[in-house]
Parts: C-alpha cells; sequence; structure tokens
DNA sequence: AAAATAATGTGACGTAGATCAAAATTATTT
DNA sequence: AAATAATTTTGATCTACGTCACATTATTTT
C-alpha cells in the first residue's frame, strides 16, 4: 500500500503513537479497494464484513422504509469511517445500504481484524474508544437537532457545520439527511 | 463500597474477566452518591465531572430548547451509564440537564479515573470500547426511528422495546422523549 | 449532439401533529 | 382530609411540512 495509507496514519497519530513498523503491521490488516459512482460499499439484507475508512470519494448510507421512501443516516467522506455498525459489530444482516455518490476509494477493515488489532496493540484499542466516542456524541447531537428545531434551523445548521459537503451534495439527498422533502428543502432557501 | 458494587462488577464481567483484586481497585475510582428525585446530576452550563453508573433509580436527561420547550434525549436506569458525554469527555459546560425521576444511587466515574484506568488495564479500555458501540447503535436506531416513522409507529416500538420503562415513566416524559407533545402521545392511545 | 435520465423548482392541496384553553384526574404536601 | 400541585385528557383551531402533478434545467449515456 501506497500514499494513500498516509491518510489512515494521520488519523492515527492524532489520537496515538505508533512506530512505522507497527504501523505497516497494522496497515497489513486493511484491504484497499476502489469503487465507482453507485457501487454499494453495505447491501441491505447482506452480511457486513467490513468498516469503511475513506481515503477519497463520498459515500451515503441509507434505511429505505416501507414505503420505500429512503432515509439518510450518514454521509462519509476522505479520513471517516463507515459502514452499518450494528450488522457489523454484532454479525447481523445490513438494515442499511451505503453506495458512493462520487468514485470512491477506501481501505476496509473486517470486525476479526479489529478485534486482533485491539488486542495486540492496546494503543490501537484506545484509537478506536477515542473514535468512537467521537462518534457518539455527533449521533447525540443530530437527536438533539431532529428533536429541537425545524427544518430551516436543521438545514442553516448544516451549512454551518458542514459548507463544503452542502455544495458537494444533490440537494435532494441532503434534504433526506434533514428529514424533510426535496419539495420542503427547495422553498427553504429560494425565498430569503 | 458494599452489595452495589455487584452490580458494576456483573456489567464488567459480560464483557471482561478481572481478577477480584483489581476489580476491587478499579472500584476504588469510583465514589457512591445518593440522588432525591427532582435532585440534578448534570446541570446545564456546568462543568461535568462525572460519568454515572446508576445502581437504581430512574434520571432522564433533557435539552431546553430557546423557547423553554424540553426534549428528552435518553434515560437511564439501574446498571446502564448516563452523562452529558461532549461535555464530559471534552471539558466543555454542560448543554443538557440530567435529573432524577425518582429516588437514584450511582456510582460516579471521573474522566481522569477514566482514562486512568483504560491506560492501567487493557481490558477496562476494551470495556468501555464495547460499551461505547454499543450506544452508538442505539443513537444510531434512534436516528433512523425519528426519521422514518410517525409519532404513533414510535410510540409503539418503545413499548416493545422498554415495556417496563413505559410503565414507569409520566406520560408527559414519555412524549418528550418520542418527540411529541404531550397532548399528541394522549391521543395516540386513547383511541385504537 | 440527440436522447435518455436525473435533479430541481413551483403550484395546489392534504394532514399529522402543534398550540391554546380548559376540564378532569391523580399525586403530594400540610 | 383539605389544599396544592402535577399529570392527563379533550376540544377547537392552526401550521409546518408532506403529497401529487407537472414544468424546467442539468447531467449522463449513446
Amino acid at each position: 500500500m501506497f500514499d494513500m495509507s498516509e491518510i489512515l496514519k494521520e488519523q492515527f497519530q492524532k489520537i496515538i503513537t505508533i512506530e512505522p513498523a507497527d504501523f505497516e503491521y497494522i496497515l497489513g490488516h486493511f484491504t484497499y479497494k476502489k469503487f465507482k459512482k453507485h457501487q454499494f460499499l453495505v447491501q441491505e439484507g447482506q452480511q457486513v464484513t467490513f468498516d469503511y475508512f475513506l481515503i477519497s470519494g463520498c459515500v451515503k448510507s441509507y434505511y429505505t422504509d416501507e414505503n420505500g421512501k429512503m432515509h439518510i443516516l450518514l454521509f462519509a467522506l476522505r479520513d471517516w469511517w463507515i459502514t452499518d455498525y450494528e450488522a457489523y459489530y454484532y454479525q447481523k444482516r445490513a438494515i442499511v445500504n451505503i453506495d458512493c455518490l462520487e468514485d470512491t476509494e477506501v481501505l476496509c477493515l473486517s470486525n476479526d481484524n479489529r478485534e486482533k488489532l485491539c488486542q495486540e496493540f492496546h494503543q490501537v484499542e484506545h484509537f478506536f474508544r477515542r473514535k468512537t466516542n467521537r462518534r457518539n456524541v455527533a449521533l447525540q447531537n443530530r437527536i438533539l437537532s431532529l428533536l429541537s428545531s425545524n427544518a430551516k434551523q436543521r438545514y442553516e445548521k448544516f451549512l454551518l457545520e458542514y459548507p463544503s459537503l452542502a455544495q458537494r451534495l444533490p440537494k435532494h439527498i441532503l434534504a433526506s439527511y434533514l428529514g424533510v422533502t426535496r419539495e420542503t428543502l427547495s422553498r427553504l432557501y429560494v425565498q430569503k
């Protein structure tokens, strides 16, 4: 693995310190993969073998309800991790789909390898605990914003928090993340 | 500390194995506290010193919006952990309140002690990683249900998932957790 | 570059759930 | 047991947002 491993290394180094040799060893537990726009990383009903660390591109994770309506749970960009964690951690069938909004490169980590590395390196376990803590906080804030603010406020908050993502995403996709229809989102920003 | 430590021990032992002596040592990093109904564990705007492991009782964590409306994020019962994690992990001011719905006993763990124990015992770090993973999945599912289902479906799901909690909670509190007004919740279950 | 497909915008109308107000019930305190 | 406070219910409206339908504009594909 080449240059792309730098992105992963950087992320590790923000939280823990690793010997170069250890990093190489750790990296050996990841596999590199490329996906084209519209390809799936995770499909509803299937097993989920990997957690994906994005090197480049953009993906969405979404749930399809009984009426066929899509609800977006998460996006991921360069440097973010994504999978269906319930399925991944607990060997269940995926309930979400994850597909590419753009051509995407990832490093894949199986749950077995993750557990192996966590056992072998206390530091890696520490790293993942920290990551999960962060994710927790983000998810909590999302719940808060769904409970306590209206469509417009959520839209404006999103623009502030993720200005570049907002530009990159088709509006109907963003609408679905915000929990409104594309029509409503459109009406939010044309006027005022 | 006496008998109540059993509840904590049990939880540890579901995930990791610890020597009795180590457990005693770990327990030494917790402090025991009692709260009466209506007392606060965490107050908005204050620092958050502890993560709380409930021994008995029941608490709610809620956010108060600009109109003074309360939005419940989480409950905790015997055997659950609760705090304002963003404030706790990252030394910020609390944005939520956590108060007691019943008289409540807790074991308190400071973030410093948590980090200390995680460093000293790889197993403890493992324990908390696992816990946080679980919490993640639960939060994700909550988001999913807020995005994709209506008030009635959310209410019915709650009844199925937490039948005993549903009985224990005042309806207006439950309503706030579900993201509806008490009037709406009342109308959901009187008819059909 | 034409054809096909996907994304966005706009109008007309419907509805789940909010809001406001007041009564009825239940729990707590003195 | 009376008094006070908290919780729950019910009715009458209101409104943010959804739905449906169709027009317009981009983006892909051939």
